[in-house]
RNA sequence: GGGCGAAUAGCUCAGUGGGAGAGCACCUGCCUUACAAGCAGGGGGUCGCUGGUUCAAUCCCAGCUUCGCCCA
């Protein structure tokens, strides 16, 4: 066997030096003064704790698909970049790192934590920024932003306190999605349902007069019942008409509570018996309001039971259940299980499938728990978001997407803005400890933590509980004094706010408001935002709120919103099921270019795209193929035909199969610019391939190597060289905005008109000249190729060899 | 329980009221001086099922089955 060169194009020096000129050129930076229609895309910011993934590789590879080709286009283009500060995620990541010194936060207390993701933010945040470089991403890296940098700080603090002064604000106490892990309160969508195979238990409550005889009732959380305030039956149930009005006896803790009739009540569920426990559990809750039920919150933020649930009970009931206190929810619930049986109460246990929330950064099962929190009023935020897509005004490709927009906002709840977190924008409220004083409660203590040979720290872990009635004084810096009692000891909100409130304004707060500035002026509404539709509501929607608050104008007039990446099985990639393909090992084996081609020419509407390495292969062969056509033109060019090809001019065809590909290439430039306008990136990746591959190289190429070999006609095989080259160039500019790095290395090295753009990524996007379109030629060549596969076809099987004639 | 979507070649998916397609995989023959990461040729599908509209249905309509996602 011939051992051979490998005469393949190699992707890895030419991607870090093309991109490297690029941006020492400016060619990513968009000019304030220039004349041109604006064409605006914000990034959507990934979080500073991430690495690129498949997600990332996807969006960000069409964003900048689309923003290459209008910059092309001649359209004044800015791809706004930046990060997100992404409070939970990055809080718990640092989190993580302290517990493997074996410190907690706690521990070195709030400043010197906060401080800590400071510095793990200045050297690991930026980490994904240089993944996108290597992507290939064109964002203007001179504008980039960071959700809790200066000037975005400015703008969240505006908003907030506008929204206060609108009466868009309240601190209420409610039953609030809440993360024992986290400490936190969550967010409504922050929440994530699962199915689960759980079991449905059947409790006696003995009624108070008659102990022989009780009530029944059927739960999923049977630990819950020791917050129980209430038992509710349905009016209509026959089953239970004497037992309204009547009171039950809460199992091992013996408090009595009375048996309500609420037409919430199936009589289907269970035993058509409902254990009413309004501190833990929203339906409850609800029911309890109606009834007048105090809740009992019994659990601690760990999710570790504190002693509330033992009020009312009788001494020998509070001895017996001393320690249930500080173990955890699903101890207690084991612990109660037992208990129950020995007491003979515990009727029936059954599998049954019900629903759980679990947090969405940590998989932890949430806790519905009662506490003061900040929401936003939604409704009136909401109403002109529902206009404006409904005129039209922000379109969404795909329109289906409307839909789930629509169903979310008619039904959309306040949103819990407030989290227990330290790493995030602290809650512009303050609170006044002179006449306020009743409802803040100081708790810590002095020299909790030495750190080790350190001098004795602070006092780190004081901690103020603010009660729900206290009186926020909400303002964009703390006061000097109290409006009311103008006294000057104020107390900051301890909490921060959610994430996803800072990255809602980012569409006009990366672009400087609230100040007045030029780039507001010229740059919003952006034109597109791409992202994928799991974000729809955490940020597309409320992007739509803010943006209509607080500029009185849409973010962007379009949302492209494209599906996720998963395996070839159509499995999530996780890191747990290993199944990822991690984007930096196919760009370093396959090249930015095979990996942007890939995932453009899978992005179809609406559907997911099942990755697999072969087909990244498959379109790393393809930079292959046009490399070696450069390398075929490149080798049959005269100095005389590369003069010819600076002086702008172009033959005349010489003959069919020149008239065929100028007019094959006008329909690709017009098919794919067409795709392009549409979103439909798959269709503009096809057709430049299918040209490229099929035509180009299959026949007009082979074509002119007949002209070249044969010599009969020189001014025929020169228009062929020309034309060849010529035909490329055009094509390279076609794949440009897929392919950016090997379409600029060719076309570097191609002769082009002189004045011509001294980058690929600044020259003129191609447009179809109908003169050279010729249908007569398509026609004639159509008949020509399918005679010569007919030749081909009989001459292949004339000639089958035995297989065993080798 | 409410909503949305999908079902087309072995796999992943385009597609259109009149001819069933692509990439990958597969089979056969070729190291033909651009490319074996390639070239040439080839096999393969009652377009989920049942009805309806139509001169004509993979496409439009209704129902069914299966799968996926979102919300509660």
């Amino acid at each position: 066997m011939v051992e051979k060169n490998r005469q393949g194009y190699d992707s890895r020096d030419v991607e870090l030096r093309w991109y490297a000129l690029w941006e020492r050129e400016g060619y990513f930076h968009a000019d304030l003064d220039s004349p041109q229609s604006p064409y605006t895309i914000v990034i959507p910011p990934p979080n500073i704790t991430g690495s690129l993934h498949m997600g990332h590789a996807l969006n960000n590879t069409l964003q900048d698909v689309l923003i290459r080709w209008q910059r092309m286009l001649g359209h004044n283009t800015l791809w706004m970049p930046g990060t997100d500060h992404a409070g939970i995620a990055t809080q718990n990541v640092v989190e993580r790192q302290l517990l493997g010194e074996g410190r907690t936060r706690q521990q070195i207390g709030r400043n010197a934590f906060v401080e800590l993701v400071w510095k793990w933010r200045e050297q690991s945040g930026r980490t994904i920024i240089d993944q996108l470089k290597r992507l290939g991403a064109s964002c203007d890296w001179a504008r980039e932003s960071f959700t809790m940098d200066g000037p975005r700080e400015r703008a969240v603090l505006e908003v907030f306190v506008r929204l206060w002064e609108d009466g868009l604000l309240y601190r209420a106490e409610r039953l609030v999605n809440w993360c024992p892990r986290c400490e936190t309160a969550l967010a409504d969508i922050e929440v994530v349902h699962e199915e689960v195979d759980g079991r449905l238990w059947h409790i006696r409550y003995p009624f108070a007069a008659d102990r022989t005889a009780g009530v029944v009732v059927a739960t999923t959380r049977p630990e819950t019942m020791l917050a129980d305030t209430a038992v509710a039956v349905n009016p209509e149930d026959p089953r239970y008409a004497q037992a309204i009005g009547q009171e039950v006896i809460i199992p091992l803790v013996g408090r009595r509570i009375p048996v309500i009739a609420d037409s919430y009540v199936s009589q289907e569920f269970g035993t058509g018996a409902l254990k009413i426990t309004p501190g833990h559990d929203f339906n409850d809750f609800e029911i309890g309001k109606q009834h007048d039920l105090e809740p009992i919150a019994t659990f601690q933020p760990s999710g570790r039971l504190n002693d509330k649930f033992l009020t009312g009970a009788d001494d020998k009931a509070r001895s017996r259940l001393a320690h249930y206190v500080l173990q955890d929810r699903f101890d207690v619930r084991t612990m109660v299980l037992k208990d129950l049986k020995r007491e003979g109460l515990l009727i029936k246990e059954e599998p049954y499938r019900h629903a759980l929330g679990r947090c969405y950064r940590c998989q932890t099962i949430v806790e519905p728990y009662l506490t003061p929190q900040w929401f936003v009023r939604m409704k009136p935020l909401a109403e002109p978001a529902i206009r404006v897509v409904e005129e039209g005004r922000v379109r969404f490709v795909p329109a289906q997407w409307e839909k789930n927009y629509f169903e979310w906002m008619h039904n959309i709840r306040d949103w819990c803005i407030s989290r227990q977190i330290w790493w995030g924008h602290q809650i512009p409220a303050w609170y006044c400890l002179t006449c306020d004083a009743e409802h803040i409660i100081k708790t810590g203590h002095a020299g909790a933590t030495t750190r080790e040979g350190g001098p004795a720290p602070e006092i780190t872990d004081v901690t103020y509980t603010i009660l729900p009635g206290a009186q926020p004084i909400v303002a964009w810096e703390k006061p000097k004094a109290c409006p009311r009692c103008k006294g000057a000891d104020l107390l900051q909100d301890p909490d921060v706010l959610d994430t996803w409130f800072s990255s809602a304004l980012w569409p006009f707060s990366t672009l400087g408001w609230p100040e007045h500035t030029k780039e507001l002026e010229v740059f919003y509404p952006t034109t597109v935002l791409v992202t994928a539709f799991d974000i729809l509501f955490f940020w597309v929607a409320r992007m739509i709120m803010m943006g209509l608050k607080c500029m009185g104008d849409v973010p962007f007039r379009q949302v492209y919103i494209h599906a996720l990446v998963r395996d070839p099985e159509g499995q999530k990639m996780s890191k747990s099921k290993g199944n990822v393909i991690d984007p930096l090992v196919v760009i370093e084996e396959y090249g930015a270019d095979a990996l942007r081609f890939t995932l453009s020419a899978l992005v179809a509407a609406g559907r997911d795209i099942r990755l697999s390495e072969e087909r990244i292969e498959g379109y790393r062969n393809f930079c292959n193929k046009i490399w070696n056509a450069y390398r075929f033109v490149s080798m049959h060019l005269t100095e005389g035909d590369a003069d010819g090809l600076r002086g702008g001019k172009l033959p005349s065809p010489a003959d069919l199969a020149d008239r065929w590909v100028l007019s094959r290439l006008q329909d690709v430039i017009a098919s794919v610019t067409e795709a392009l306008e549409n979103y439909r990136f798959s269709d503009a990746a096809s057709h430049v391939y299918q040209f490229l591959w099929h035509e180009y190289c299959d026949w007009y190429l082979e074509l002119v190597k007949v002209r070249l070999t044969s010599s009969e006609d020189s001014r025929a095989a020169e228009t062929g060289r020309l034309l060849l080259a010529h035909v490329l160039e055009v094509a390279l500019r076609l794949l440009h905005p897929i392919m950016p790095f090997i379409t600029e290395d060719i076309w570097q090295r191609l002769p082009r008109p002189n004045g011509h753009a001294p980058s690929i990524m600044v020259s003129k996007w191609p447009i179809s000249d109908s003169s050279l379109v010729d249908p007569e030629a398509v026609r004639k060549m159509e008949r020509v190729m399918g005679l010569i596969r007919g030749i081909r076809n009989i001459r292949s099987e004339v000639r089958i060899p035995g297989s065993s004639s080798g």
